[in-house]
RNA sequence: GGUCCGUUAGCUCAGCUGGAUAGAGCAACUGCCUUCUAAGCAGUAGGUCUCAGGUUCGAAUCCUGAACGGAUCACCA
């Protein structure tokens, strides 16, 4: 395909050697788009090459300019302005492009490149139900394993899920104690939300028998250790790796709740996962490794029998692998994981972890000992960190009741949605059906667009009202203008007129050519997105693609045009835009209407 | 205290491989719907890019230091 800046890095070196005498390398030719209130699309930055022109660097640009102008086709005309040279595209060219554009469904996918990559996500405990921060976790590494797709590689998409350990064994704990033989059913509530009550039963037991400990003269210390309640937790989880079958049985009938739980939330929020991953069926393979690695001496043992290992010569400190009573934690787990998955993937050549920033530390010290237990691939791993999410009154916390619940918050965010299309009274004979869609459509639109649109290693702000905003820099904002164009595409096909890109177009309008640069980049951002591991850069792409086409809209009438190859050129050129808008929205996991 | 991350308009964010007068959206104000979807478009106003040094023809961008905010350094996950 046709890449514009490329050509005019190939003239730009021969125009300086011709006119200079100079041999220079491609990395000083420095390109930039130009900006608005100049004529032209790309520039040319000549401070630097002024040294070899032995000119000064606008007349330099001068001579680049006049020579470009008048030896290519592609440049139709320039201006310098200091030591910038703006050139022109000529219409020419922006045509060829949008005929190789129009002819090609893929625009923006790239070749394979043979690389298998795995991205993890999600990952959530099963004792409490999903709330905004893994919102934009899961939205994060979607999108992320979508990009790395797009960019050429074969991404299986994993999560492993912490189905075992302290945590669920309190939800076990209160459920048995105070549940009376509470369900799903009987409750009619969701089996995640029910576990989680039981999660939050079980701490305020403990906080009650702690400050009854410490009334009655026990240090807080002391009184956190011996709360009845907490060594009841820890006894089952020390049954549980024995596996006792009552609790067993037990953790089996929570976790089934908590998982079709999980189901209903994932589905919602529209992800899905190539294999789940269990610690349960993962932290033994940690243990054995973690023993093999004691055997072989890389790992020591204290006197009370836990295990651990030396980081102190990698900056780090000794790190904990294994308890005196031999049950694994949370590095236990990872180990065995990690392994695991090679095991399973052996084409991989990466993964990735989409896991929150609060947990570098453990991600920087898992990659180290993996390489110390012989694993080469550990040096491959990333950690896919993203900031956490505040809310207006500050950080979510359980404890305080300011977490805000994934279900809930996608409701109101698809009620919004309702509410929002009722008021403008546009989708008259809508089913239902459709009618549901486009409302789920819309919501997720947004919310996925604002979380999404943040770097993820900035830590950001969800203001609620502004998450349902469906004006501006939003998600909606660009479905509106896939939706718009649709509708010129359904009228161009009832009155026959069949988009074409022919060479014979008169020109094109300023508002077009901007329309056509920004479309020539889409493989670029793609790129850059999947180095960066940054949907970011999409969602900010797309959203300059969707305002520049609609001044565009506004400032040229589609039907009023006499001329057809006009015509058919403008139908072309809108379906393509409408083309890479939805590439792009998928991406970003963002559905995009053809009508709201 | 050590390590890591962040700080850009009233608010939320882009821009960061050094380049022109630092950009959007929201909020405020002004225009534009008998013509393709006004969930839109055009415009006005709003800045000591946290601060101080340094490198450079040129710094929001790179380096050093400081301030402020956050995370982390668990026999929690």
């Amino acid at each position: 395909m046709l890449n514009i800046e490329k050509e005019l890095k190939k003239f730009s070196l021969s125009a300086f050697e011709k006119l200079f005498g100079q041999q220079i390398t491609e990395d000083l030719l420095n390109f930039q788009p130009t900006r608005k209130e100049f004529e032209g699309s790309h520039t040319l930055v000549c401070f630097p090459l002024g040294r070899f022109s032995k000119l000064n660097p606008e007349q330099t640009a001068e001579k680049l300019g006049q020579y470009l102008k008048d030896t290519t086709s592609i440049v139709a005309d320039f201006n310098v302005v200091k030591g910038f040279l703006n050139l022109s595209i000529s219409d020419a060219i922006w045509l060829q492009l949008a005929a190789e554009i129009h002819a090609k469904p893929d625009f923006g996918k790239h070749a394979s490149t043979g690389r298998e990559v795995m991205v993890e996500y999600s990952s959530p405990n099963t004792n409490k139900p999903l709330h905004l921060g893994h919102l934009r976790n899961n939205f994060l590494g979607y999108s992320v394993a979508q990009i790395l797709k797009a960019a050429g590689n074969k991404v299986y998409k994993v999560q492993i899920i912490n189905d075992r350990g302290i945590h669920i064994c309190k939800s076990m704990v209160a459920w048995d104690k105070f549940g009376e033989g509470e369900t799903p059913e009987s409750s009619d509530m969701k089996g995640d939300k029910l576990v989680g009550k039981y999660y939050v039963i079980f701490d305020q037991k403990y906080k009650e028998q702690i400050a009854q400990l410490v009334e009655e003269g026990k240090s807080k210390e002391e009184a956190e250790k011996e709360a009845p309640i907490m060594l009841e937790a820890q006894e089952m989880l020390l049954k549980w790796e024995q596996n006792d079958p009552e609790v067993t049985a037990l953790w089996r009938k929570m976790n089934a709740w908590v998982y079709k739980g999980f189901e209903d939330t994932y589905n919602t929020m529209g992800v899905d996962f190539d294999k789940l991953y269990y610690e349960s069926e993962t932290y033994t393979l940690g243990k054995e490794e973690v023993l093999k690695g004691l055997d072989q001496g890389i790992l020591f043992k204290k006197e009370d029998g836990s295990v651990w290992i030396d980081l102190k010569e990698e900056g780090l400190d000794e790190k904990l692998l294994l308890r005196k009573d031999g049950t694994s934690v949370y590095m236990t787990q990872d180990i065995g994981t990690a392994i695991l998955r090679y095991r399973d993937f052996p084409g991989i050549s990466q993964q990735i972890y989409t896991v929150g920033n609060e947990q570098e530390y453990h991600f920087k010290v898992l990659f180290v000992i993996l390489e110390k237990l012989g694993y080469a691939w550990a040096k491959s791993c990333y950690h896919l960190a993203y900031g956490m999410v505040d809310l207006p009154s500050g950080k979510m916390k359980s404890r305080e009741g300011t977490v805000v619940d994934a279900d809930d918050l996608m409701q109101d965010m698809f009620d919004t949605a309702k509410q929002r299309t009722d008021e403008l009274g546009k989708i008259a004979g809508f089913s239902e059906e459709d009618a549901n869609k486009l409302y789920k459509d819309l919501g997720l639109g947004a919310l996925k667009y604002y979380l999404l649109r943040v770097e993820p290693v900035k830590r950001m702000l969800f203001n609620p009202e502004e998450s349902i905003d469906f004006q501006g820099n939003t998600g909606p904002f660009i479905q509106y203008v896939h939706a718009r164009i649709c509708a010129l595409l359904r009228k161009a096909k009832q009155i026959s007129v069949n988009p074409e890109v022919s060479s014979k177009l008169k020109g094109l309008e300023p508002s077009e050519r901007y329309v056509m640069s920004l479309l020539q980049d889409f493989p670029q951002k793609v790129e850059e997105a999947a180095q960066a591991y940054a949907p970011s850069v999409i969602a900010n792409y797309v959203y300059e693609l969707a305002k520049a086409y609609n001044r565009f809209y506004a400032e040229v009438s589609i039907f009023n045009e006499a001329d057809t190859t006009s015509l058919a050129f403008r139908i072309a050129f809108s379906e393509i835009v409408a083309r890479v808008i939805k590439s792009s929205m998928e991406l970003l996991g963002i559905e995009v209407p053809e009508k709201m």
